[in-house]
DNA sequence: TGGGTCATGTAACCTGTTACATGATTAG
DNA sequence: CTAATCATGTAACAGGTTACATGACCCA
């Protein structure tokens, strides 16, 4: 259910469109939790349905119409007592991993450019890192309560260290493979 | 489709029941994928109908019959195209961060007791990478190639730095949220 | 005698992905 | 002129979860 309580957090920043809820969720849950606009206005339909929220349309003459979305006292209650429940933990999903694990069902070399992508690929989340920060100020200018910035700076610097981490570890992975393929050479 | 490719994997090392596939699966590839004994079977059946698997009936008496899945040279094609493809970038879904995103919600120490939690976790991860290495060297006894432990190991490795990583951070956090409360109090 | 392991699944449901459809405005 | 942005979705499919059903054997 964590998509429904995404789109809840998000609306009890505020009330928004489909479509703007998508792109906040882009520019900031995207890290920890993917949904395809798709599924976001499916949700939004059948948190309705259950009193989370409310919608009515605002008449646009220039740009199509917007159905504006405004969360419930209700949708306040679920959030909260899902914010309060208790810790439930979670797990590594990860393709890329299971092809690593795999790794001797093809030549080395293969597995080391895997890693070598893996590695760029987190350099390349590493880098706009300052960019992720200043998409918080911005954000944490738009809403009432600064305080919120901390936690999304919690989770910026969970991102920051994973990608660190991934680095380090397929730098560390693919020097082993070639020191053991020089040793066997 | 990575189900798919992880049991034809585990099948590339001998021919298994769903029962078994199950139990291997839970001792392996489960620190990055998860899969419940019923998708197993339904996928083993959309998998043989592809042609990538045969399977026959071994009668027993003592115990219930098995139904032993056999990888075919098309299941080792697909297997292998799939390993040798381009690399494609992973992501982080954790239901857990999106709280921590959201902790402005609630009071701080929730927070901060959800840290803690999160810590004991990944400490516990941690405590059973011992067991781990030792599944890894029992399972590399039974199959033909010993150096296939290489790979199992780097993913196990893995497992290990995340969990330090995640241990650290949610430390780090708890700290930092702590110092908060205490300057505004 | 009660719980764990062996062994196979089905059915219903929920969640996520992909592809498609429409159409105006605006900035480069 | 063309690509991006604004704005809403539907339909079909794929993948994952939960609950249920059955039954024997073995060990404490």
């Amino acid at each position: 259910m964590s998509l429904k309580h995404g789109l809840l957090g998000l609306l009890s920043y505020g009330s928004m469109t489909g479509y703007e809820l998508n792109k906040t969720f882009e520019d900031s849950l995207d890290y920890f939790w993917q949904a395809k606009s798709s599924q976001i206005y499916r949700e939004l339909d059948a948190m309705e349905a259950c009193g989370w929220l409310t919608s009515h349309i605002q008449l646009q003459t220039d740009r199509p119409n917007r159905r504006v979305y405004c969360i419930t006292e209700a949708g306040r209650g679920e959030l909260k007592s899902w914010l309060e429940g208790p810790f439930t933990p979670g797990s590594v999903r990860d393709p890329f991993m299971m092809r690593v694990f795999f790794g001797g069902e093809c030549p080395p070399q293969r597995t080391r450019e895997l890693l070598r992508a893996f590695a760029q690929d987190h350099e390349k989340n590493l880098g706009t890192q300052d960019e992720t920060l200043d998409m918080i100020n911005a954000y944490a200018r738009k809403v009432e309560d600064p305080e919120k910035a901390v936690y999304w700076n919690m989770t910026a610097e969970f991102h920051r260290r994973y990608a660190r981490m991934c680095m380090q570890w397929a730098q560390d992975m693919e020097k082993m493979l070639k020191n053991e393929e020089d040793e066997n050479a």
